[in-house]
DNA sequence: CGCATATCTTGACAATGTAAAGATGTGCGG
DNA sequence: CCGCACATCTTTACATTGTCAAGATATGCG
């Protein structure tokens, strides 16, 4: 069933080809013909699949947004307390994307930012690694035995993302990597303060 | 001399026409023939002084990361101290992109970020808000009379930038304006802890 | 078995980036 | 003033790409 005309898993076939295709030669290079023929497939099949390119490009960011989860979820789950999950997750953050610089300006460089569970809903409320991060933080509130207004705590959960979110948008600027390295110290001492 | 067949200025106004179309649509919308219409000349004509679409591109990055400087150097000549410039920077930093989500997106979701000076110099090295910030820092430390090892220096260095820009691109995402408006005084509390 | 449907192919079209060849104006040396 | 080199612009052409429509092919269900 899985040769000649009907393709068996196309539709998973495709997220796959575009994820190798952007590792390779980054966003520009993926179009859906290329995609389409990296599948063995002619170029009007993805939309048997996808309503659009977009679709599919929004089905790889869910993909690529799964795999960053489930690092995260990792670096939480491999701490001792709260504290540790929120340094952990961290740094995994910002190595995540030093690893794979592409996936960053994929995921966060184009317009409908992520678009991974739905993209009418906010991401603050929506995206779930902001939850994870969310929940972790009020863990380790409590943890600490601290007491916060709703304001302060937003605040705070604000000032962890951003301040993983930006280093890890430094570390994936071209030119940045030699002059000043990310091993996993450096990211800690920026990170932590 | 600027009607007819010669344009008189077209290289400027192809700039411009950029600029307009990215504000009204979006990177996406931004195409080689669009903009060589909006200057009413033929879809070839650009290539008299450009060598690439790229080329152009990088042309309107380099012409809204000037503006950009602007702010940042406005916003920093305008308070009392080092210390108050850093602040009004930072500020500066979070609202100009905030009041233009389209640039944030322009100027840091492509591959080659930030081609103002030089694409093969290095980004810490040679992008201006980069060295204003650094300079402002170093007046920062005689002013406060601090005493800090390079290697602390820099860290701190990248932690301010990271801040602001991690700020900047979380409020630059879609779906956020509402659920957690970026007036000033918030933006100053994430910023200074 | 036969039919509705999902899946895939083929062919076409418009938009786009780009290259080549030629037209047109500008300015400079004579 | 003339003519010529050069910059600028147009026209034409072509490959790539996203998208659509029409048709072919397989799958599963009654």
């Amino acid at each position: 069933m899985s040769d000649g005309y009907h393709h068996g898993n196309l539709r998973q076939a495709l997220i796959d080809a575009g994820i190798k295709i952007i590792n390779e030669s980054g966003e520009d290079g993926l179009s859906l013909r290329k995609v389409a023929a990296a599948c063995g497939v002619s170029h009007a099949a993805p939309y048997a699949h996808f309503k659009d390119k977009e679709e599919l490009v929004e089905a790889i960011k869910a993909s690529v947004n799964e795999q960053f989860m489930e690092e995260l979820e990792q670096a939480a789950a491999g701490a001792k307390n709260a504290e540790g999950a929120l340094i952990n997750m961290g740094r995994s953050y910002v190595t995540f994307f030093v690893r794979n610089p592409d996936y960053f300006r994929f995921l966060f460089g184009s317009q409908n930012i992520i678009a991974h569970p739905r993209p009418d809903k906010r991401f603050k409320e929506d995206y779930p690694p902001f939850t994870l991060l969310k929940d972790t933080y009020q863990k380790y509130l409590k943890e600490k035995k601290l007491k916060k207004k709703k304001e302060e705590q937003e605040l705070d959960v604000i000032r962890l993302w951003s301040s993983a979110h930006g280093l890890a948008a430094i570390a994936c600027m071209p030119g940045v990597e030699t002059s000043f390295d990310w091993e996993e110290k450096k990211i800690w001492a920026v990170l932590l303060r």
